[in-house]
DNA sequence: CCCTCGATACACCGATCGGTTTCCCCCGGT
DNA sequence: ACCGGGGGAAACCGATCGGTGTATCGAGGG
């Protein structure tokens, strides 16, 4: 298992969280999430607090490659507009693969329907960082209104992770991006 | 209570099962179910074969209030244009209520990951309507791709509804309805 | 009047939930 | 060689999970 190796107890447990709630939602148990991560129980509440805290670590440690992974690509290069439709490119393809579930954020805040879980804020975050993304390159690119060009093309992001993670929705004849271009344009994003 | 008043058990229980699937999540109890339909759980379970069943058949029932609530106003009036953009309007206004949690439907289908479960092809079918809507609309008001507008409209209905939902995004300043007209206009739809 | 049938209450099933505690082993320090 | 402590295995906690078995009740029809 690719989980089960060298690695602390703690990043073992976040990764095993990672897969298992993103797999099967918040439904996980304590018993299964430990029995994958190979960490016992006990060992596990005394590196947190309750599961519902290991959840919110767990989102909170895939931010960094989430967000790196949305944005690749010619380091830093491209105009707003590449930089924007890189986004829903890297979606597109991401979303073909066949155990593809839908953004994690974008699920767990469905799942947690009580804002107060640690998780929903960690959730909240990583969607507001994409909304950031959107709305400085909208700023460089000219848009008429940057701020509801971004919250436009979270519209769209999310209802296509979404539906794509459902299987309800293809994106591999580049649903998202023709959306979204329309979007741009419609934004007057040069 | 609403619910427990007079009505044969079975309506009681969907009811029921509705409003607590829909604020609370897939993780309702059987107990808890029938405790607020006033239903016992022997009854239950001789009018419906598994719990899955009956949150299936409680999505089911709803499917006509909530399609006419989507496509209410005057009624058959209206252009293609018109009547597209009233679904939007009525997300929006719905989704300003202070428990509204989403589209019952999409939350569904994001909350049972496994598509064998008899409810998510219940939601499927919701979906399926809407887009359908959507498409028969785009044809009449000569839209250049109907198929693609409805899938783009789909999109944004859904991203548009799971975020007011999870409360990241509010639709009240007309977000919906904008970003739905940005996307009639570039198809082309009179 | 009685009898059946639908519905109820409630105990019960094994499994699992999140979380705690106990016991023991092993490993490192001196 | 000894001792201390951290971590793992597993029992244990009360609660709840989905589901069933049983005995009772009450209303309606012959």
């Amino acid at each position: 298992m690719a989980t089960t190796d060298k690695a602390s107890p703690r990043e073992r447990l976040l990764d095993a969280a990672a897969e298992l709630f993103y797999r099967d939602g918040v439904s996980i148990g304590v018993e299964a999430l430990c029995r994958t991560a190979g960490v016992s129980k006990r060992s596990m509440y005394q590196l947190f607090d309750s599961k519902d805290e290991v959840l919110a670590a767990s989102l909170e440690r895939r931010l960094p490659s989430y967000e790196a992974r949305l944005t690749s690509g010619p380091d830093g290069a491209g105009t707003p507009r590449e930089r924007i439709l890189r986004v829903f490119a890297q979606l597109e393809q991401v979303s073909g693969e066949p155990d593809y579930r839908g953004c994690p954020y974008l699920s767990a805040l469905v799942e947690l329907k009580n804002p107060e879980h640690p998780a929903h804020a960690v959730a909240r975050g990583g969607k507001e960082w994409l909304k950031g993304v959107f709305r400085a390159q909208a700023e460089l690119g000219g848009a008429r209104d940057p701020e509801l060009l971004a919250r436009q093309l979270m519209l769209v992001f999310d209802g296509a992770s979404a539906r794509a993670g459902a299987r309800v929705e293809t994106l591999d004849d580049g649903l998202a991006t023709v959306t979204a271009t329309a979007l741009l344009d419609a934004a007057g994003l040069e």
